[in-house]
DNA sequence: TCTGGGGTCCTAGGACCC
DNA sequence: TCTGGGGTCCTAGGACCC
């Protein structure tokens, strides 16, 4: 029983995904061609590789190797601190070119976009799989690198398919043939399983893609939480999560995080260092103009153990000042442990509209002044650079120059500590 | 894998209410 | 005071992603 074109059985919804090579690599590659064919790597602003071109890859290089130890073992790698401005921008570019073959454009990630090309081949006067392959031979002429695609009736089988057959594959998976692919993905590799998972699920016998969809719903949801159950389906053809175009909804969460080294157990360092983190979310929160309700930090053990606390201030707010004592009253108890600590961080979630916030009841003058202070400090900060103004807990205390900066430091000398009442703020340059 | 930084979503279980 | 049962809201934490 098959459809007039016997391409709506084959694709119920046609999915395509594309997955930039190596991307930040490749992205430099594309702005200095005289790269092409050489060992490229990015990641030194981190000092672990985060990516690499096929060259670099095939010297053995792997994502998260030390680049210091890039540079002794490979001398002839070409390394770079990434320029993530630059990548937005080449990002930007590849949506761009694919929104030439249909609105529905989801971009997934900075490397990453799905689209819903459903239907547009009739109108196009053309197939699922030569839109796909158009795009690709687009996306790879324009933008100077190169990408693997896969299209499939879901995007999760979408995901199988740009994975198969990596770099610069073209993968089509229509629904007849989903089996034979499954069959041949190990169940660690299918996108939202990740290691707890696949061991339990190999552990019942589950070792390939295909066999976790020759077991009945039942059976995953009975194990399982709802998502799960929803990968399922989707591995089976079955469309579950859309590729909405679009704007996607407003972030849910900021997050700002260090490790340091050596670890640490001064309260001092670990104090100012959230200061910072704290700064630069609600700095983020300003610009989404949002406010928290919810502020969390953590400290990190060296055995990787997170201590966390939460705390919900009276009124939202997304200014510093306001939620700088909560932290000071609220560390202690978490440094019970006695450390050391490698790693500190701050995330503000449940995030409203700042608007919202404005009318505070109980001091709206007081407010309200931050408020404008902190635009100030702001627009200071657009014009002269990053964080020439900010909170002066968060400065280094007496930092000699030359002195390695922040964390590496001892904190010997005590820093100032102005931060009750109002703030005080002090220019670093 | 001697392990970076920034996110999302879901669930279990306790508190509280009727 | 003891007894149920059911609903909602909140929080901590797990698992996963790039």
């Amino acid at each position: 029983m098959k459809s007039r074109n016997g391409e709506e059985l084959e694709y119920p919804w046609a999915i395509v995904h594309v997955d930039g090579d190596g991307f930040f690599a490749s992205c430099e590659v594309a702005r200095d061609p005289s790269l092409r064919g050489k060992p490229v790597v990015v990641g030194a602003e981190r000092g672990i590789a985060t990516a690499m071109t096929y060259e670099a890859k095939a010297l053995g290089i792997t994502r998260g190797m030390p680049i210091a130890k890039v540079r002794r073992l490979f001398p002839e790698v070409i390394i770079f601190a990434g320029d993530y401005a630059w990548y937005t921008e080449v990002s930007r570019a590849m949506n761009r070119i694919i929104f030439r073959y249909t609105p529905e454009v989801e971009p997934y990630s900075i490397d990453e976009s799905f689209a819903d090309i459903t239907g547009f081949q009739i109108p196009k006067k053309t197939t699922y799989e030569a839109m796909a392959r158009a795009m690709k031979r687009d996306l790879q002429k324009e933008l100077g690198m190169t990408f693997s695609v896969g299209l499939a009736p879901t995007k999760t089988l979408a995901k199988v398919a740009s994975k198969h057959d990596k770099p610069d594959g073209c993968v089509f998976i229509p629904l007849p043939r989903a089996k034979e692919f499954l069959a041949v993905t190990p169940i660690e590799k299918v996108w939202g399983i990740g290691r707890r998972t696949s061991v339990k699920l190999k552990e019942e016998g589950v070792s390939t893609a295909l066999r976790f969809i020759d077991r009945p719903e039942k059976w995953v949801a009975s194990r399982l939480s709802k998502p799960y159950v929803e990968l399922w389906k989707e591995l089976r053809g079955e469309m579950v999560h859309p590729a909405h175009a679009g704007v996607r909804g407003k972030q849910q969460s900021f997050m700002h995080t260090r490790t340091f080294t050596p670890p640490t157990s001064d309260r001092k360092v670990l104090s100012r260092e959230l200061t910072r983190h704290l700064e630069s979310v609600l700095k983020s929160a300003r610009e989404d103009g949002v406010a928290p309700r919810l502020l969390s930090f953590f400290v990190k053990t060296q055995t990787f153990k997170y201590r966390s606390t939460t705390i919900k201030p009276l009124h939202p707010t997304n200014l510093p000042s306001e939620l700088l004592p909560f932290i000071e009253t609220q560390l202690d108890p978490l440094l019970d442990s006695g450390g050391p600590y490698r790693a500190t961080g701050v995330i503000i979630h449940d995030l409203i509209p700042e608007s919202s916030v404005a009318s505070d009841l109980f001091a709206p003058t007081a407010h309200e002044r931050l408020a404008k202070v902190y635009e100030r400090v702001d627009a200071l900060n657009e014009r002269y650079g990053a964080s020439v103004v900010h909170l002066a807990a968060s400065r280094p205390g007496q930092r000699k120059r030359g002195a390695a900066p922040g964390p590496m430091r001892n904190g010997k000398k005590k820093p100032k500590n102005h931060t009750r009442g109002m703030p005080f703020f002090q220019a670093e340059r």
